[in-house]
DNA sequence: TTTAAAATATCGTGATACGATATAAATATG
DNA sequence: CATATTTATATCGTATCACGATATTTTAAA
C-alpha cells in the first residue's frame, strides 16, 4: 500500500514532467526558453510587474529574476522601463513580438491541457489519500 | 473569455510551480537536489534501470542522463553495474543512503500533495475547457 | 544628516541540458 | 568469420538557469 502510494507518486511526477516537456519543445519552436515563456506569462497577467514582483511569484531569487529579465530584454521579449515614481524599481512589458509569442504559446498550451488535463488529474486523484 | 483561459493557465502554472518549489527546498534539505531525486524514484520504481531507460523516463538525451547519474554516484546516491548479459549496457541501483533518502522525500512529497493536491486540482479543472 | 532599508544589479560557482563526437560491445550482413 | 552497422554509454564544449555574496542606487527612518 506505501509501495503502491510511492508509485501513484512516481506516476504524477511522470505526467507532470512529460508535459513540462511540452512546454520545453513548444518554446524551443517559438526560439525561446521555457523559463521566457514562464516569465512572459507572469509579466503579461501582473498589473504591477517589477523584478521582485517576478521573482516572488516565480519563486526565485531577485537575482536569478534579474538575470532571467536581461536575457529576455536582450532577446527583444522584454522591455525594462524605471519606474518615474520610486526609480529604484523596474516596471517590465513585453514586446510586441513577446506578446505575439506568448499568445501562440498560450495557445498550444491550452490545447495540451485539453488533450493531457485529464492524464494529470487522474494521475494527482490516485496519489491524493482520500 | 480568453483572457480568462490566460489567467487561469497562469494560475494553474503557479500552482505547479509552487509544488516543484517545495520540491527542490525538501530535497535541499536532504542535501541532494530535485533532478537527483527524480532520478532515484525513476531508478526505484523500475525493474531494468538503465540510462537508457532514465532518459526515456525523464525527457532526457541520454547524454544529460548519463550526466545526471555520473553526480549521482559521486554523492553516493546511486551505484553503476555494468551489465553482465550486455556489457554495453550499465544498471543502477540506488545505495542504502540514497534509498533512505528516497524514502524520507516521498513521505514529505506525499503528505505536502495532500496540502496542495486540491489547489492543483482546482487550478486544473478550472483551465481545461469542459 | 546620518543611518537603515528596499530594489536592482554584478560576479563567481555549480547543476543541468544539449549537440556533436567518441568508444565499446553486440548484432547484422555478405 | 570478417566487416559493417547499430546500440549503449561516455566525453567535451557551450549555454541557461539559479544561487550566495556583494555592490550600487534610491527611498525612508531616526
Amino acid at each position: 500500500m506505501n509501495v503502491n502510494r510511492l508509485e501513484r507518486l512516481v506516476e504524477f511526477r511522470h505526467t507532470l514532467r512529460g508535459f513540462l516537456f511540452f512546454s520545453e519543445e513548444a518554446a524551443a519552436e517559438e526560439g525561446i526558453h521555457a523559463q521566457q515563456y514562464q516569465l512572459m506569462q507572469v509579466v503579461f497577467a501582473a498589473t504591477e510587474p517589477t523584478i521582485a514582483y517576478v521573482a516572488e511569484r516565480m519563486y526565485l531569487k531577485h537575482n536569478s529574476a534579474v538575470e532571467l529579465v536581461g536575457r529576455a530584454v536582450e532577446e527583444g521579449l522584454l522591455l525594462r522601463k524605471r519606474d518615474l515614481i520610486d526609480a529604484r524599481r523596474v516596471v517590465l512589458k513585453l514586446t510586441p513580438r513577446g506578446e505575439r509569442i506568448l499568445m501562440r504559446l498560450v495557445d498550444r498550451h491550452l490545447l495540451e491541457l485539453d488533450r493531457v488535463g485529464p492524464q494529470i488529474k487522474l494521475a494527482l486523484e490516485k496519489v491524493m489519500s482520500k
